[in-house]
DNA sequence: TTGAAAGCGCTACCAG
DNA sequence: CTGGTAGCGCTTTCAA
């Protein structure tokens, strides 16, 4: 069976309360007994229990981090991220795909707290926004990455969609195109409407107005990316895009693929730009143009953020906004002259 | 603060035992108290402390899953397959990137311990086998998935690797291949190991050898394949593999890279096959022929396995292969007529 | 310096 | 049926 502090008291002839300091390195035990008491612990390879020592009040160095979907490259790069940065710091990470239920979100919510979780990082959308009210009241830390819900006083870590949104249109107009569409993701994703905005802005500014048939929501999946623009590209030529601003990666490999049933080549005849950067954008073919978010640092700056929270250190509630990147692949290109 | 037993107890006026009891079903309470027990959980919003009951002796329906990289779509899709029967199971999961290096290994094993995880899932290799045996001499339930250490009394799901690697060699014979190459995994890695001596029991059934600088040994990065499949790709054409076997999808990825780069047309100047179908293998550019792994059944699977034998109700330990399947796409084709 | 003892929240046994 | 109580392994006073 396992070792426990008595074990290791017996085993080195003194009380648990000396092994119990020599594992804090609290109180005063002589250099003598120390030494000793750690020699006990290696050989009986002590392992202290992390629940017991929970149980007294002091931390599990357990963090949950919800998602949608932990096989969404986007959401395994951010976790990754969070992992790292946890486990330097000594917390070890739960995963939870909430599939953007509701249902499955208040489920982990409540299981997360049931195993006295040190802190939540949220990464996923709810429609009831209430629900993470009573966390808040029991006073559980909690920070949100790449999603925000406004008017709820936590740490939030999330790229500047909305200079997204502005760079993605930029580039498209740089390169001379003025038939434009969006394939966007639900409404209620906070993220994909400050994209979309920031890209209508920017249109907005020399003239270009968007019709409302050329702002598709979709979900997020391949699919609906696909279905989407398909429809966009049977339409008439004169009205079809030239360009089409995809709000996540996904749905941009969703045109990809419905240009290439369409025969349409890309970026010659439709071009097609991407947002997150996720591995999948440098596979695809041709490559994907994309707005990077800087995932690694958002992921690292989140759980900084909920390490100062739980410590109580933390500041006033942040608002980290990181800056978004055009990564300049093969699937944009200036419209070819009809 | 939150509520304890205590206060549900004090609140109903009844003994923590009482509470106690109809959280767990056990004992006999009458109906009549039972319900205004419930109720008044209800009411305080009462959330039973996993970590107590653990201390009791229970267990902590936590999970610790290791994997390379989380952030590896393949990995990425066995955690989710795994997430998910967990969680139907009433178990959460504590996820490990390892990125194969013993020391985190080592580091993860025994934190993983500390917090008293019920199970542990493997998904990694490991150079020294030993670090699994203070585990097993402590009874935590372990399994493996997708990796195998042959001579460990341990249940393990994996695919068939070598029937896969037949399989590559059957769909690349049938389609006329008879210079073929091998872009491999690490010498180490069972699996890759496996998916080679397949594909090469199948070449020598009509007499194909290949020669050995054919079977190139990677990591299991892109850029490892791309260089890899570069230097195949660059040997004088009557040298040149008109077909390449990739022991994994990133592998063919790099091919399709170095292919491209050389200006070879895939599937017309040269045939590419990878290993896994993750999503990757559905968006490169031309989609990937690739032999798939069934990851949602391996990883369901992997799971029952654990909770019956943390359940001691396991049976002796089995070695499950599945069996897995060629997906074929557009990244391979007859060899074109020189 | 050192150790006895009181919990942390919950389970399980046992006497009523 | 019901409730008192002894732990589970560890932390933390508080005396000695």
């Amino acid at each position: 069976m396992k070792a426990t502090i008595y074990d290791v008291a017996r085993e080195a002839g003194v009380s648990i309360a000396a092994v119990s300091q020599v594992m804090n390195g609290k109180g005063k035990i002589s250099e003598e007994r120390r030494t000793e008491i750690l020699k006990v612990m290696e050989k009986l390879n002590y392992q202290p229990s992390v629940i017991a020592s929970a149980l007294t009040g002091k931390k599990t160095y357990t963090l949950g981090l919800l998602v949608p979907d932990i096989s969404n490259p986007f959401f395994a790069e951010i976790a990754r991220a969070v992992e790292d940065q946890g486990h330097s710091l000594g917390y070890s990470l739960v995963i939870c795909s909430t599939d953007n239920k509701d249902e499955r979100v208040e489920r982990y919510l409540s299981l997360l707290q049931q195993k006295s979780v040190d802190g939540m990082i949220i990464g996923t959308g709810m429609d009831n926004k209430d629900m993470l009210t009573p966390l808040m009241d029991r006073a559980i830390p909690i920070v949100m990455i790449a999603r925000e819900m406004p008017d709820l006083a936590v740490h939030t870590v999330v790229v500047d969609d909305f200079v997204g949104g502005t760079m993605a249109a930029k580039h498209l107009l740089d390169l001379g195109h003025t038939r434009l569409a969006i394939l966007a993701e639900h409404a209620k994703v906070i993220s994909s409407r400050e994209r979309v905005k920031g890209f209508m802005a920017t249109l907005s500014e020399i003239g270009i107005k968007l019709s409302e048939d050329h702002v598709r929501n979709c979900r997020y999946t391949v699919e609906d990316g696909k279905r989407e623009a398909l429809e966009l590209l049977e339409l008439p030529a004169a009205e079809r895009p030239t360009a089409l601003f995809c709000c996540n990666d996904m749905l941009a490999i969703g045109a990809l693929q419905a240009a290439k049933q369409l025969k349409l080549r890309v970026p010659e005849d439709i071009s097609v730009i991407g947002f997150d950067n996720t591995i999948l954008a440098s596979v695809t073919d041709p490559p994907l143009t994309t707005i990077a978010q800087p995932i690694e640092p958002m992921g690292k700056k989140v759980v900084d953020l909920l390490i100062l929270e739980l410590k109580k250190k933390s500041p006033a509630k942040q608002r980290v906004v990181m800056l978004p990147e055009l990564i300049v692949r093969q699937s944009t290109a200036a419209p070819s002259k009809v």
